[in-house]
DNA sequence: ATACTATATAAGAGAATGATTATATAAGGA
DNA sequence: TCCTTATATAATCATTCTCTTATATAGTAT
């Protein structure tokens, strides 16, 4: 992996807030309105957040309607592979309101 | 691991030329000086960013008359581990200069 | 079409970061 | 002792980060 790919990964994991978006995408897809709620943060805060893990690759999105849904991408980096080992699953964040059940079930 | 932990070391890793100093370090102890010639910064700020990741747990010091030694600590927490694997050893920046030579003989 | 909901983007404030220069400290040698 | 060298700390400044509020966009429903 180039050092500037690491920076960026690194960077992008390197924040509280964010390691709780992982945590909680462990566990598969979780919408945005979720994430408002697990961290406590204004919406835009989170969407801000999940932009900065989707341009270091880590994370990607799926439209259901009016809802996105976000999850860990499939092939990690290894280093990401291995952060995210680190980080323990957070559940209770995904398919727990409506909208992310509705998503499901599409 | 916890997330705060797990916060300070990706924060202290999540820069380019801390990744630097840490790829030197991987083939043993560096000292300042050594520093400042690879990374092109004057020598307070590579004393700032030894700091911080001395103080994330990562790195450790030994005294070696007017020199400091850096190096990686052993017992590494299993993030370091795997982060570590992916930064590639820069050879040539330690054990080349007089002082780090004088140290090793001690 | 209008209204409502979910999300993204823009703009701005305040904190944190990373560099520099200047200075302090500590060890070694004349 | 005094001077030099190696490193750390302090002060400062420019940049970046992360939040907020306000607004834009897109989809759904009435």
């Amino acid at each position: 992996m180039e050092n500037t790919l690491i920076e960026k990964q690194l960077k992008a994991a390197a924040d509280l807030n964010r390691i709780k978006l992982l945590a909680c995408m462990k566990n598969g897809e979780v919408c945005v309105c979720d994430f408002v709620d697990v961290l406590g943060i204004s919406q835009p805060a989170v969407s801000q957040h999940l932009r900065k893990l989707k341009e270091a690759g880590i994370i990607t999105e799926r439209k259901v309607g009016t809802w996105k849904h976000y999850r860990l991408v499939e092939d990690q980096t290894p280093l990401m592979k291995g952060i995210l080992e680190q980080i323990k699953p957070v559940t209770g964040c995904n398919c727990s309101s409506v909208c992310t059940n509705i998503g499901e079930e599409n």
